[in-house]
DNA sequence: ACTTAAATGTAGCCTTGGCTACATTTAACC
DNA sequence: GGTTAAATGTAGCCAAGGCTACATTTAAGT
């Protein structure tokens, strides 16, 4: 009784590893992900993005803000003149339309199987930034075969 | 034009920050609720959790392992005496076991609509933590008729 | 028993992402 | 146009979570 459990293949320890490895890298994206996101709505919708605004929408001072988006800089997925708003490069752009659409998939998989809509939207927040490729395309196929069957 | 958005409802600006703090949140308790239902998977399945396991499973160094348990006991979730394995306490135990749940909800979830087993396991290692009460009951409950209507 | 290896612990460094406090610049308002 | 307010920027602090390097203790081998 060395191990106790009674699965034959599988060794455990290096493919969970794995997993955590990849949710701590998703979790290392998930900022840059949020802010270059909410850039471009604020882009799309008022024309410009300012410090303060995607601080306020953020919930966090303006200080922070301006230093995670010095890191978007960094990133090459942002760019700024002193004292003026927010822009995002092709790459950045390019990032913000593969989130929403991950953020958007997430939400209607959640409204899908009967969670409110508030919840929804915070809790696809959280999840949008560890879903896989093959999540999102099981999402989509499930979310198309809905609509062929759409009562209950 | 000064919004472009068309809701009358809804001010976006705080609802949005609230997401987003509880995301943060999230990500916050993240490592702790890893660890200690880690910890409980040890402890059940070979009778002792020591760090260098721990660490193994998490892939991360041993003194990254060390520090963070630390952190468990300094939250009142672990303890251990020094040379000897970790232990949960009551607090830790419950802990575990609502994680652990969460975690298999998700999976299942998952699986359900059609995610392949490791993607979904990955994917929920990372997302279990961002999963509401309303989004676990509704996983729950989709799960439930699903068993009702087997096929397809 | 002694030697060696493994496990555990400690120290110190780094980056990220929060914050407050203060300085500067731009915009609003008489 | 001068004064005030708001936005933006900078500096410096802190905690969390990674790491490497080294010290110590326990367990294994012979
Ligand atoms: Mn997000
Ligand atoms: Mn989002
Ligand atoms: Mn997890
Ligand atoms: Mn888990």
């Amino acid at each position: 009784m060395t191990d106790g459990t009674d699965e034959s293949e599988m060794p455990a320890e290096p493919t969970q590893a794995l997993r955590f490895g990849q949710a701590r890298l998703a979790r290392s994206t998930a900022l840059v992900e949020d802010y270059v996101e909410l850039i471009a709505d604020l882009l799309a919708s008022g024309g410009e993005a300012r410090s303060t605004d995607v601080a306020k929408r953020l919930g966090v001072t303006h200080p922070t803000a301006i230093k995670s988006i010095a890191r978007l800089k960094r990133e090459g997925l942002a760019t700024s003149k002193p004292y003026r708003g927010i822009f995002l490069t092709e790459a950045g752009h390019e990032l913000a339309h593969k989130v929403r659409a991950r953020h958007r998939l997430l939400v209607e998989l959640l409204l899908a199987i009967g969670v409110p809509l508030e919840a929804a939207e915070a809790d696809a927040e959280g999840m949008e930034h560890h879903a896989s490729e093959a999540t999102l395309a099981a999402a989509a196929g499930f979310l198309a075969a809905r609509k062929h069957r759409p009562d209950e």
